[in-house]
DNA sequence: CTGAAAGCGCTTACAG
DNA sequence: CTGAAAGCGCTTACAG
């Protein structure tokens, strides 16, 4: 007994020979464990949640694929959970408050505070996504979003952009990565940050961010020539207010924005972004789980990690040939 | 512990004192059931695949979610698996080839063949979704497909349209139902059939529906002046298509979609387009898998069963005012 | 390196 | 209507 479980485990410590009559048996009988058996024995449930606002974002849908698939060589179940944008909601789930007992945490934050993380008394591991930081209270995994951000409006300025809005600068200053990369991009090339630009939105939605472009564009302000949007709905948002106002993307104004869902490629024109590397964000995101379940070796200190990120050129930075040059 | 284990599941005849004091014991000690002993003790594994192409497709996605909550309540855990359109990972799914056991399998059948199901010997309870037909081997949940596309073609109709395309049209014409309600409603409207504004396509993609519109501008064949599109992808690719050809929508040809993805919403203009009752979709799939798992009463013959679908009339199909009007 | 035995937390005939 | 006992299929000290 001992000895099949060690070679279905691969533990060490089990004689060549005998490896591989087991391995043989098991082929042969076409063995699979029995996941019930197995966690209720070790005192596990065998799932990990992924909380997220609302699957049917192409984001948050990625993600949960890429999670799934990797979750799955763990021998981990991913049970998807919704928040809909809802704080309260958001701290039930850090609380583990599910309808049966899980491993782990996965949590895109939204709204959560660092507040709320102060007040947790569930011990579950957690491991928490998103641009927000928490401090150094809880385990997170992010792409460098201050980085991020100043790559898009860097972009932005080598095609010339001179007069760059930023659609969802957060009210809060200090904090927000993604408006950081863009003031430092901006000083970088010597531009002069005009405060009539910075257009802060109440939610990542496209109806916000084609409201904010619309009020500006129909605002005294001097119209802009370049636009970054913290996430692609925005930026289709965005496009959506520039098109009815009569101005064509890229040439008037050139747009970018953060995620790269899938949409991105389909509109028109296509919109250039910033693409997270979601594969590595679900990795490092299970071996943070991982380390707090066993946390032999070293201590399991909360840890900040970041993974890659690209930006992906298309064609609301570049050129759109025949539609708007034949239209105009 | 029978009689906790009674209360605990719904089961009748236990007197109502003993009822109320195990609830409240369940409710001082903080109870929650372990649901792998449940499921090893039951000989179910409480996990159930739901089988899509790519999640991150965001009427996937949406489906997803609308069963992950359902089936929550009934106890199961969804197990999301991706095909990627492959027929053979079709195939393997339907035999039930997942790391772990599972209950029961609701599958998103976009490539598998009449055959594929006659030659299954696995007999986990399967329920296939989507607009192919399998005749009586197999249960079926969709939308009434012809309906909902005679539907569509008939608002375009309605708005005026005469040279209809239908973009999408699979080559085998039999067994098409969308197809076949865009037939219907170009008969019943006393509109000649234009075999030249059929356009197959490869895949149900943005690419394709882009492609095949363009060579349709592109070829000596009359303009069409209305587009139904069988998926909102293909629908956006065909909206691309039609403006980087000078063509405005809805002005110059109104466009109708299917699937209500959330971009329809969000690109410019909005996408007409038929939305499925995706909770209705969910809800009559975990029943037709209970019935199989509880074959009590009546015996589980397979069978088909549709849902309710509505026509969401956006911008694309009505007016469109400011932008194109200004534009031209 | 390997076997025998207990135990994980439920459900389910079986008595009563 | 309710209790005692076995069993689901694993893992894990514990011997050897």
């Amino acid at each position: 007994m001992k000895t099949v479980s060690n070679v279905i485990n691969g533990y060490a410590h089990v004689a060549e020979g005998t490896k591989e009559r087991v391995l043989a048996a098991v082929e042969t009988v076409g063995y699979r464990p029995n996941l019930s058996a197995r966690n209720l024995a070790r005192g596990r449930s065998g799932v990990i949640a992924l909380v997220v606002p609302r699957l049917e974002m192409p984001y948050f849908a990625g993600l949960a694929g890429q999670l799934i698939e990797q979750a799955e060589a763990r021998g981990w179940f991913v049970l998807i959970h919704e928040t809909g944008w809802d704080r309260m909601a958001e701290r039930a789930a850090i609380e583990g408050q599910f309808p049966q007992r899980i491993d782990g945490l996965i949590v895109s934050a939204q709204q959560l505070e660092r507040a709320d993380l102060d007040q947790r008394t569930a011990t579950t591991p957690l491991v928490l996504l998103g641009e927000r930081s928490f401090g150094d209270a809880v385990h997170h995994v992010a792409i460098d979003n201050t980085a991020a951000a100043r790559t898009a409006v860097e972009h932005l300025i080598e095609r010339g952009c001179r007069r760059i809005a930023m659609v969802g600068a957060s009210d809060a200053a200090a904090d927000d990565p993604r408006r950081r990369g863009y003031l430092e991009a901006l000083e970088a090339a010597g531009l002069e940050l005009q405060p009539d630009l910075m257009l802060p939105i109440r939610a990542n939605s496209g109806e916000e961010g084609e409201r904010v472009v619309r009020e500006l564009l129909e605002s005294d302000v001097a119209l802009p020539d370049g636009v970054f949007a913290v996430t692609d709905w925005v930026a289709l948002g965005a496009m959506r207010a520039l098109h009815l106002h009569g101005l064509r993307v890229p040439d008037d104004a050139a747009v970018v924005g953060f995620d790269d869902i899938p949409y991105a490629r389909a509109v028109t024109p296509s919109l250039t972004t910033i693409a997270p590397d979601r594969a590595a964000l679900a990795e490092v995101a299970l071996r943070m789980l991982e380390t707090q379940l066993n946390p032999a070796g070293g201590l399991a200190e909360p840890v900040h990690q970041t993974v890659p990120f690209e930006l992906v050129v298309r064609e609301s930075t570049t050129s759109f040939g025949p539609p708007q040059s034949r239209a105009h």
